[in-house]
DNA sequence: AGGTTTCATGAAAGCACTTACTTATCCAAC
DNA sequence: GTTGGATAAGTAAGTGCTTTCATGAAACCT
């Protein structure tokens, strides 16, 4: 004696609407117009009406997931990047899965199951080293998948040119009248993750040797990201018989580092000691901080609509773009 | 995009039968003929099928998916929960689907769509308000639920006390000499989303009250959150006939408004101005501000940990945790 | 006013199976 | 040699949903 659940076509039949329309409501609720929307609620609820998620499995051909399968979630590059990244998925209709990597098991992990376990559409790469492997599994599994700050011949990518960032930096300082720099960047990284330090470093290095000013061993800093050894390694350049003029944090977050170690010298910057970030995130803004612009917002936004865009085609070329360099002019240079 | 997998019409062409002796074997073996049997197991071993309906009833019992509900989800207090959530969900073996709602109506479609179309095991709302007909509605789909700044008789919660957090501030300020005061909150508010500016004020203000030094209406600044606002705002306050000696801005983002604007008219801080923030986030300490911290981290990892608890054992009960409020002394009063 | 977009909606075509209902096959019994 | 009754296998009609497409209405242009 079984009395059946209502089924979808109890409940249009009671909000006097077509079956399609009250689909609609539970799974594009933007697509259907308010009133409409709460007739077919008030008639859910009264019926109790629980779609059958066997029979919705069944009918749906996609999940209408992407993931995004970032390290370091929540620092604030990563963390614009995904505003970029949520700002064009929550008009889309589709579901944001966030994957925050900790550890390289993790990375392996995530690498290893998500082409397989077929619970998305498509996956975002954020700064994450692929292998071969990797690349392929995905590839053979028909995972779209955009590579953000790395890239494969497999996919499309989205980058910035670090060493030309580095190069930007130094022509920029040089251009002011800089002669005595130091750089500021990461080491001793957790191994799951790039860093784009080494490149910035070695456009910098580069170009001021060319001109003449060659960066010194003593001159380059590299410590892992944390804002105390920043500061410890600022009053190291500071206390040399010949300080530097200008340093060039390979990370606003550094960067603010070392604002923090001028501030408490009392050093004015830019007069006493310039300051150049890499970012321009939001802080930078904030502390008025001279910085090379990577676009981050852009970067994401991009991301999701190039991922999208072969979601919907999925023969539509894979892409591999630069993202332009811009200095931000404030006033800590 | 599941084109991979075998249907049970290619086991049948593999086997030379129909799809209904597929079906037989599976779900009533006894009917089919011996040899057919054997011939049909052997296709379905080669071809790796799966029944997709068992696996869907298999993942039907849950999905292994926490949601969590946000407006401003890339800001910073949000991110820092944000983080404290990540961090434990990491750990476990939960998927993280972040639902940023930026419209009302946007929110009132996840409100009605999230209970019901049961894509989630359990859902974390943050700092976004609940009417009674949601909140039935959440509990009759049994959608296990927590409210991060709000809350309900219905389910768990954790908070902080805003109004206490004014009166904090009052007192501590008061208690470092300041009598003419100024407070900078947040007004014209997107409907969809809570404020506590309000709480603090009334807080700060009645403190201030019974201290003898009342905050009249010129020193109170309501804004649209953004930056530019806080500034012109600091230069009225700063502009009046006494200007106030401390601002407490009722967030830390708005307090960094303050902190610029005084460092545009060259005055000191905290000698010629103090200034409070409220939050704690990660900028407040690289800009060594004193603000009150409200523990964001710590919250973001208690309401995931009470929400798993809870989906391991429905029959705990329901908790409402206060996050205690302390006062961070930094360099700006 | 005329034309173009956008929007909300319903009809209908799937989806991956299950389940009648039907037909084909075989063998024993009249 | 026909027939009745099993048995086996195929056909096609559901199953409860999602999604594409076409359409009419409303909103936006000139």
């Amino acid at each position: 004696m079984k009395r059946r659940d209502p089924t979808i076509y109890q409940v249009a039949e009671g909000a006097g609407v077509s079956i399609a329309t009250v689909s609609r409501v539970l799974n594009a609720p933007h697509r259907v117009n308010e009133d409409t929307r709460k007739k077919v609620l008030k008639a859910i609820d009264e019926l109790h009406f629980v779609p059958k998620a066997e029979a919705s499995a069944r009918a749906r051909k996609d999940f209408k997931r992407i993931g995004v399968l970032t390290p370091y979630f929540t620092e604030p590059s990563f963390v614009q990047r995904m505003r970029g990244i949520s700002n064009v998925m929550m008009g889309s209709e589709y579901e944001l899965i966030v994957y925050a990597v900790e550890s390289l098991a993790q990375l392996r992990g995530y690498l290893d199951m998500l082409p397989i376990s077929r619970r998305i559409d498509g996956l975002i790469i954020m700064s994450l080293p692929l292998r071969n492997g990797d690349a392929e599994r995905i590839r053979d599994n028909h995972l779209q998948t955009i590579l953000v700050e790395y890239n494969h011949p497999f996919f499309s990518s989205i980058e910035i040119d670090n060493e030309y960032g580095g190069r930007l930096t130094a022509e920029y300082l040089l251009g002011k009248g800089y002669r005595r720099m130091a750089f500021i960047g990461e080491a001793g990284e957790p191994p799951y993750s790039l860093h784009p330090s080494a490149f910035r470093l070695a456009g910098f290095q580069q170009t001021l040797s060319k001109a003449g000013v060659p960066l010194t061993e003593e001159y380059i800093g590299l410590n892992p990201l944390n804002i105390e050894r920043v500061i410890e390694q600022t009053n190291l350049f500071l206390d040399l018989p010949e300080p530097p003029e200008a340093i060039f944090a390979c990370s606003d977050i550094q960067a603010v580092g070392v604002l923090k170690a001028a501030r408490q010298r009392n050093l004015r910057v830019p007069e006493d000691l310039a300051v150049m970030g890499f970012d321009n995130i939001d802080l930078a803004d904030y502390m008025e901080l001279t910085t090379v612009d990577q676009s981050l917002d852009e970067s994401g936004r991009t991301s999701v609509e190039i991922l999208m865009g072969r979601l919907m085609d999925p023969t539509r070329p894979i892409q591999n773009i630069k993202l332009q360099l811009n200095i931000v002019e404030r006033s800590t240079v």
